[in-house]
DNA sequence: TTGGTTCATCGCAAAATCGCGATATGTACT
DNA sequence: AGTACATATCGCGATTTTGCGATGAACCAA
């Protein structure tokens, strides 16, 4: 019934799961292709900040910041390439807060 | 791939659990009797918050508040007894939670 | 080089949250 | 009635979060 010593820092997890913009893009991201299906590279390397944007209808900064505050909690990670910041979502941080939800809470 | 219709609001949730003295005292409430081992009526109706004030460090008022918060996300339950409110975990929504997880994030 | 695109960061004002003391309510015991 | 106890709520200042426009940095194409 131990906690692993590498468990995840559930405060800021949950913190930035409890906003609805930010619960609900993680959700988008699972059909990354629901963005935009012409674009080759979102199969490739991820959604681009500006599809996020637009489907959350939020102004850019605010976008990335939302962006942010989800890959400080290790929810989502980004590629830089080109112009571009590509996220997706870090399935290895969401597989681990379904295992250890109930030891922690 | 539904989404039930009574499924959680997990954005309070979440609220609720993003916060680390809230966070400490649902995983308190898993052993009520670590309060206070010599107090019958723990086992038999729950923690009071006088208890949860002690071990959580903070002021009655602020005690009273969090777990009001954590009322609202019906991460626990309360019930009046006397001049005593006893809390314990909603293991409804706990168990909840960790099924609809995935789907929902 | 110039202009356009994508994104992050800065600065700010509005709103929400936090934690406390003070107060109010209700209960229990004399 | 009067006192003591347990809890909820009010009011307030302090802090944090939120969302935006403006600005800046990096990249690309003409």
């Amino acid at each position: 019934m131990e906690i692993a010593a590498d468990a995840l820092d559930l405060v800021p997890v949950f913190k930035a799961l409890g906003h609805p913009t930010r619960l609900a893009i993680l959700g988008w991201l699972k059909d990354p292709e629901s963005f935009a299906p012409e674009d080759s590279a979102t199969r490739e390397h991820g959604v681009c900040l500006k599809y996020i944007q637009a489907r959350a209808e939020v102004s850019q900064s605010t976008a990335s910041q939302l962006m942010s505050s989800l890959q400080r909690a290790n929810l989502v990670t980004v590629t830089r390439a080109g112009q571009w910041s590509y996220y997706r979502r870090n399935e290895d941080t969401i597989a681990k807060l379904g295992q250890i939800l109930y030891d922690v809470i």
